[in-house]
DNA sequence: AGGCGTAGTACGCATGGCGATGTATGCGGC
DNA sequence: GCCGCATACATCGCCATGCGTACTACGCCT
């Protein structure tokens, strides 16, 4: 048994197919200019693996489709379908990250003073 | 045998971690009441191993923590590395997020009159 | 000529999302 | 007096996806 597992990143924001199709709701890019763009706005550099991999599966989607490679270079570009599916997705991740500010930004969920100690519990009692 | 394949849906939001955190911002919770609270306020019904699971990564990660089990119920509770994790992912969503609607909301992006068909293919299934 | 930035391809691993299945309890209705 | 539904959680295993590594290759600058 492996002991010793790093734990993966659950904190930074990675949905690659969400920022792809934010970066080519610009205009039209490449995958390289894309990664810069990304890169730029949100702070997360996506790896070749993932970038290509997403590309690949938007398109089969419909969401994407590719333009007339110049010769390094295969451009990419958001279809309608696309755009409305970024807005739909969009709208709902500002419903739900809204519900989410408006509760954390609440009355403390936990007393201030009690703080966590990992795995130990004393007897508590919930409400 | 083969069964259709059908592409997992990129369409709807899931973060399963983040769901769970904003629920638990609401105060405490066990298993069953945050999939049904997740489901009110997202519209996304959590699966048993979605939910365990995370919540299992979440606890390790040291942002939840187990308070004592009434027989059935299993509540958890959020920590304030937890409620810091959260308020920072939310921040950097909404960034990003209100990235995107600006673009998309600009000017087209594409010709609006190059009406585009999916890209079909012979052996799959869309739902 | 050598090195760096650009650009994409080609793996391969492991994580995490998710469905399926199972267990158990309590409650209301008839 | 028991039937069925809602509650509540555990566990297993698939496989898509995220992600890293390594590689090719071109062109520009010095």
């Amino acid at each position: 048994m492996p002991a010793k597992r790093k734990l993966p990143d659950l904190g930074r924001f990675s949905d690659p197919t969400l920022l792809i199709m934010i970066s080519l709701a610009e205009g039209p890019a490449h995958g390289y200019a894309m990664t810069e763009d990304i890169a730029g706005f949100s702070g997360t550099r996506l790896q070749p693996g993932t970038l290509y991999g997403a590309l690949d599966r938007l398109e089969r989607r419909g969401w994407i489709v590719p333009l007339e490679a110049d010769e390094r270079r295969h451009p990419y570009r958001l279809t309608n379908a696309g755009a409305d599916a970024l807005r739909a997705q969009l709208a709902t991740i500002e419903r739900i990250v809204s519900v989410g500010v408006r509760r954390v930004s609440a009355e403390p969920y936990a007393p201030r003073d009690e703080e966590e100690q990992p795995p130990v519990r004393a007897g508590e009692s919930l409400p």
